[in-house]
Parts: structure tokens; C-alpha cells; sequence
DNA sequence: GCCAACGTTGGC
DNA sequence: GCCAACGTTGGC
């Protein structure tokens, strides 16, 4: 079985498109400098695990499609770049703070579930992402939430087909 | 261990 | 750009 998630990017700095963009479409996911995403990175997240990519602001926040994991977790390398923008000087190799995994582009949604929609939805109120003030950047997803969230991509795409 | 100050996230 | 909410830091 496995375990279905929610990851956080802002579109400006790596969007879904950017990913598409990737050699074999696939991308480590660094810069995550939050401990409980980490653990969730570093522990839980395995291999196959499948997780909705989400824009995050900008103007119409929202999940914009399907990853896949493919390399379970491992040190970010950009915790030790002092160049880079993600540097913690408090992670070192020997005692790393910050992990990542890597993930593979599933699909790209014909549109954007909105947070706007997401929030309407008395089913996914449990989701910490439409809860208030909710900043965790990646969140487990449960099966219940996964399978609705799909069920209503797909009815709003047929309404859509049929409508146009 | 408390808690005020500060920086960041992220919707709006 | 605003600002509420939250996590982290550091003095004590």
C-alpha cells in the first residue's frame, strides 16, 4: 500500500512546469527547512508513494498535479552550498539537519484545483492545508481525501467536455 | 524553561 | 503590499 501526500512550491521559484521541463521529468525536492516536513521526508515518504504538487503564492494557489517518489530520503546537498539560498550553517555533513527526496512528474492537471474549491469541501476539512494559518509545506494525504480530490477532478472535467 | 522578538509563510 | 499565524532564536 502506498502512502499519498502534499507538497508545497511556489510556482516563481520551481512550478510544475519547471519539472516538466526536467531530464526524465524528475527533480529533488531540497530546500524544505521545516522539521516536521523533514521527517516526514527523511522517515516516512518511500518510494512509489504518490503526492499532489501545490502552487503556493501566487495569484490562484492550488493543486496543479500528480508526483511520484522516486528516490526516498537522503541529505539536501543545499544546506552545506553556502551560495545557495537554502544554506544552514547549522547542518553539517557529519550532523545533517535537512533531507530530500526526489520525485517524478505523474501528470499535469488541465487546470488548477483551486485552495478556493478545496476549501468548499466538507471532506477534505481535516486536509492541514485549508486549515488556518497551516504553513507545513509537505502533508501526508489520506486515502479518503486522495480518492475525493481525484473523483472531483474527473466530474469537473466531464461537466467541463460536456458544457463546452 | 519561559517568553518576547524576530523572520517566514502564504492567503488575500 | 498587508498582515495573521506560526516557528525559531536567544536572553534571562
Amino acid at each position: 500500500m502506498i502512502n499519498h501526500w502534499l507538497m508545497k512550491s511556489e510556482p516563481t521559484e520551481f512550478s510544475i512546469h519547471d519539472l516538466a521541463q526536467r531530464p526524465g521529468q524528475r527533480e529533488p525536492w531540497d530546500g524544505v527547512r521545516n522539521y516536521q516536513a523533514r521527517n516526514m521526508l527523511r522517515d516516512q515518504m518511500r518510494q512509489g508513494d504518490l503526492a499532489f504538487f501545490y502552487h503556493s503564492n501566487c495569484a490562484e494557489p492550488g493543486i496543479v498535479g500528480i508526483m511520484r517518489i522516486v528516490q526516498e530520503g537522503y541529505l539536501d546537498p543545499t544546506a552545506f552550498d553556502p551560495e545557495n539560498t537554502h544554506f544552514d550553517p547549522k547542518s553539517h555533513p557529519g550532523n545533517p539537519r535537512w533531507y530530500q527526496v526526489d520525485v517524478e512528474l505523474v501528470r499535469i492537471f488541465p487546470y488548477i484545483l483551486p485552495l478556493r474549491e478545496l476549501k468548499k469541501h466538507p471532506e477534505l476539512a481535516n486536509m492541514p492545508l485549508v486549515q488556518r494559518g497551516n504553513r507545513l509545506s509537505i502533508m501526508p494525504v489520506s486515502e479518503e481525501e486522495w480518492k475525493f480530490i481525484l473523483r472531483f477532478l474527473h466530474e469537473a472535467q466531464k461537466s467541463n467536455r460536456g458544457g463546452a
